[in-house]
RNA sequence: AGGGGCGUCGCCAAGCGGUAAGGCACCGGAUUUUGAUUCCGGCAUUCACAGGUUCGAUCCCUGUCGCCCCUGCCA
């Protein structure tokens, strides 16, 4: 399982409030949650919330998280969703031990507790079609009416319900119905489906089946099963929670799970629905579910967004019950934080041109030794080569400077990041104006600082990889998705505010040598451009392939 | 009057009758061989609005306004 250490967070949230009531009072003696994905998609940055939570709370009150498959939808559900949920929950840091359960290992014992319903007159089988059964509902502002196979004999629902079992019926000819209340103003309450005839092979349980119970029918008794406290859930549940309890209260249960709900994460510049998300994969919008671009959590990790970074951002932006949305900046800032803290530096040239140093010896070679972390010595050192001809930014020089801009000119002076000052001497270009090659000088004496041997101080420091030694590559610049905060708003088509530029493919980038036998799974930081992650499925030893996981901040552009 | 929920700084969010935490963003300034990091300082006399109760209300009551969820044999 995971290595990685979750930290016991210390923020307080309305759930831990009624978790320490809960347990002060010897409501519980302990703490069960469980995180209960349905298996028929990839986790996305909204499920990381919720599993920070469940998880969490069982951390910091010494209980324990259930990961639970709420797998009763086989039409939906498949094996792949079921192994890449796993690992996205063991990516993430979290830990459910031997406390793997399957809604469908229960399909049994809800069976059972379908028929005790009948038994008691509390249940019956329909024979009403789905758009029937959706017109005697009524409306938000009308009672519905009342099926006419409301009011069959114990008997007959008990016979036609084991028929549905053994798969005697067509799919949608009948279903199993609570009989509560066709005039509940919670609609919910109106006689709520509780089985349908699904003749479709199972994940988890194959074609046991012919018969599967509905959410409302399993998720609440599933719970109780599980000895589950505190069922989490977001806030589109609410009114689900009648329900919840009506099958509590009328089945012989003893124990009392209690639901309790939150708001559900919103980001800006980016959609979260499970529907969204398998659109943009289907059409090809992104290359699949671990898209780096995408929020799931496969495609953050791919990205390389390291787990810690996104633990504390669920940390970060509390649990509430208001709609509410984070702006992405702030996971943005949470990544920039760890990673300015574990990432070794490095550097690398996305756009290079060259720069020939004449007053350096033809066929030199120098070695400087460089801090892996400007602030963490214990972090080491690696060597940079140095000679003749080596590769700057071409962002990084300016023909005609603007203001403020304090890098390389002609007739300017940049100090090299560990290496010598350098002054701009002259400017090489083809037949359509375009920069060819720099030239320039060093100052043999201009290693240990930025000053100069009057003592002038130079202002931009820049970094370089040396021709001879440098490492090409691919680097994938990601940016958002989404070119507008909210892709969602206003039901709008949300394709049409996709991001263009939402990456770019940089082929030939320098990187320095050091690079070229780095661990794959080092997170570095790139010096002055950002922080950047070998692509897990597609970099290789020969061919390096970086994905950029974020950039730096820069006052420079937001001042511009 | 269908039912349920929510409204505290630009974005989140503590607070639970005793006189507005914190984070992000933003604005200053210092340090810096990353225009990074770090560091200091600034940033709600006010809690959707209007009344009421109280010595005292963001917290209690009433009303108004705004937003979200619910009419799947999805979860």
């Amino acid at each position: 399982m995971s290595t990685e250490e979750a930290a016991v967070s210390t923020v307080n949230n309305f759930l831990k409030n009624i978790i320490e009531e809960d347990l002060k009072n010897g409501k519980h003696g302990s703490v069960i949650t469980r995180f209960p994905p349905e298996p028929n998609g990839y986790l996305h940055i909204g499920h990381a919330k919720s599993i920070c939570i469940n998880f969490g709370l069982a951390r910091d009150f010494g209980g324990r998280c259930h990961l639970r498959f709420d797998d009763t939808n086989p039409a939906k559900e498949e094996q792949e969703y079921i192994d890449s949920i796993m690992e996205s929950v063991k990516w993430l840091g979290f830990d459910w031990g031997t406390h793997l359960y399957y809604a469908s290992d229960n399909f049994e014992q809800l069976y059972q507790w379908a028929v005790y319903l009948i038994e008691q007159g509390k249940a019956y089988v329909d024979d009403l079609t789905a758009e029937q059964i959706r017109a005697y509902r009524g409306t938000l502002t009308e009672a519905g009416t009342e099926s006419p196979f409301r009011n069959r004999t114990v008997a007959e629902n008990i016979d036609l319900f084991a028929r549905m079992r053994s798969g005697e019926f067509p799919d949608g000819s009948h279903v199993l119905r609570a009989k509560i209340d066709m005039a509940a103003p919670n609609i919910n309450l109106r006689d709520p489906v509780l089985y349908r005839i699904l003749n479709a092979p199972h994940p988890h349980v194959g074609d046991a089946w012919k018969i599967y119970p509905m959410y409302d029918f399993a998720h609440g008794q599933t719970d109780a099963i599980e000895g589950i406290t505190h069922s989490i859930c977001t806030l589109e549940f609410e009114s689900h929670k009648p329900l919840y309890e009506w099958f509590l209260d009328n089945l012989p249960i003893p124990v009392r799970p209690r639901q309790y709900e939150f708001a559900r994460l919103n980001l800006t510049y980016t959609v979260m629905s499970k529907r969204k998300l398998q659109e943009l994969v289907q059409k090809g919008t992104v290359s699949g579910w671990d898209d780096p671009r995408m929020p799931t959590l496969a495609g953050i990790r791919r990205r390389g967004y390291p787990a810690a970074s996104v633990r504390t951002f669920c940390e970060l932006i509390g649990v509430g019950r208001s709609d509410s949305w984070i702006d992405v900046a702030i996971l943005e800032e949470c990544v920039r934080s760890e990673l300015n803290e574990t990432a070794p530096r490095a550097m690398a040239v996305l756009r290079p041109v060259k720069l020939i140093v004449d007053n350096y010896p033809v066929g030199q070679v120098e070695e400087f030794s460089a801090a892996n972390h400007p602030q963490k010595p214990e972090m080491g050192s690696r060597t940079l080569h140095f000679s003749r001809e080596i590769w700057i930014e071409r962002d990084d020089f300016m023909e005609t400077p603007s203001k403020g801009f304090h890098r390389l000119t002609v007739g300017g002076e940049v100090k090299l990041r560990g290496g010598y000052i350098i002054t701009c001497t002259g400017v090489v270009k083809d037949a359509d104006g375009v920069i060819v090659e720099l030239h320039g000088t060093y100052d043999p004496a201009s290693r240990d600082g930025i000053h100069t041997a009057d003592g002038r101080k130079v202002k931009g420091v820049i970094h370089w990889v040396a021709v001879d030694s440098a490492v090409s590559a691919e680097v994938r610049l990601f940016d958002r998705l989404f070119s507008d905060p909210n892709p969602d708003r206003g039901g709008a088509d949300y394709s049409q505010f996709l991001n263009a530029a939402s990456v770019e493919i940089v082929s030939d980038a320098q990187l320095e040598a050091s690079l070229a036998h780095s661990t794959a799974e080092t997170r570095f930081q790139f010096e002055r451009l950002g922080y950047f992650y070998q692509d897990p499925t597609d970099s290789r030893q020969e061919s390096l392939v970086f994905n950029r996981i974020v950039t730096l901040r820069d006052a420079w552009v937001t001042k511009k």
